[in-house]
DNA sequence: ATAAAATTGTTATAATATATCAGCAATGCG
DNA sequence: CGCATTGCTGATATATTATAACAATTTTAT
């Protein structure tokens, strides 16, 4: 029914480093440097704002905001990281579950974030959305509330 | 199943305000010049945002960031405003419906928004985050796309 | 009247994000 | 190979959204 978001262990980290290469590739793209540190970051740590993340490019080179955005925005576009837009933080995908649809449940006073299952039944909303024309739609669901 | 949300007319403002008159005494509160003129854009012109607000009160008296934000702070917290965190703007309610799940489709090119109903049926993720032991859980379900 | 609470004024700054242009690196192709 | 194209990064500046902190004023209750 739900999960939390998974911090990753060393050796998970390292197979989804290397499945997003794989995604990278099939766009035609590669995993840099700067992009393969975000995602791990992400992948390990979890939530984290685009601030947080410059901060440690300091030792990798470059820590102007365009770094830490450029390469976050290239991980959404293939998907491997999303934007919980409600507290302004990103989080890492392991690029293995390609559903479509998503939630999260998030605390605004410490930031923990768990993960709601979406079953057939809460596919409705979508399914309104898209007979009012609309498309491209965002896939996440976020619930913003205070953790126990 | 949907509609577009509302742009009002003058008479129904009218209506609004004196509802938001008593909403506000209930908390011991008051609607004053600043707070009105908000709530009114907001229902006349619906979702703007906080700088776009703060532009039409240089007419009222001071327009420094902190008076638009208190003012929609204020409405939020007596239940006649809502924030799109995905867009970062307000809409206006009427202060009628006192349903605590609403849906808000809007478009990330135009900012066309729509209220898409929930029906009991997609209540599951609420209820999720609840077993979740989240409590003062954010009512807004927000799917952003593309309008056609 | 006067204290307490509510509201606003004012200045400064924080936090989040994008625009723009210049340069370097990788890849494909004749 | 040479060299053009595309991909990626560097660097500077600025836009957008939001909050902190404290002083002053207005309203309400007693």
């Amino acid at each position: 029914m739900s999960e939390q978001v998974d911090l990753m262990e060393p050796d998970c980290v390292k197979a989804c480093i290397q499945r997003a290469e794989v995604v990278a590739a099939g766009y035609g793209k590669r995993m840099t440097p700067v992009r393969t540190y975000i995602y791990k970051r992400l992948l390990k740590e979890g939530p984290l704002g685009a601030y947080e993340l410059l901060d440690g490019l300091k030792g990798i080179g470059n820590s102007q905001p365009p770094t830490a955005y450029r390469a976050l925005e290239f991980l959404e576009s293939i998907g491997l990281v999303r934007k919980l837009r409600g507290v302004s933080k990103y989080i890492a995908l392991s690029g293995e579950s390609s559903s479509e649809l998503t939630s999260y449940v998030v605390c605004r006073e410490c930031g923990a974030t768990e993960q709601a299952m979406l079953d057939d039944r809460a596919v409705s909303v979508f399914e309104q959305a898209r007979t009012l024309g609309f498309s491209e739609i965002d896939q996440v669901i976020e619930l913003i509330g205070v953790c126990s």
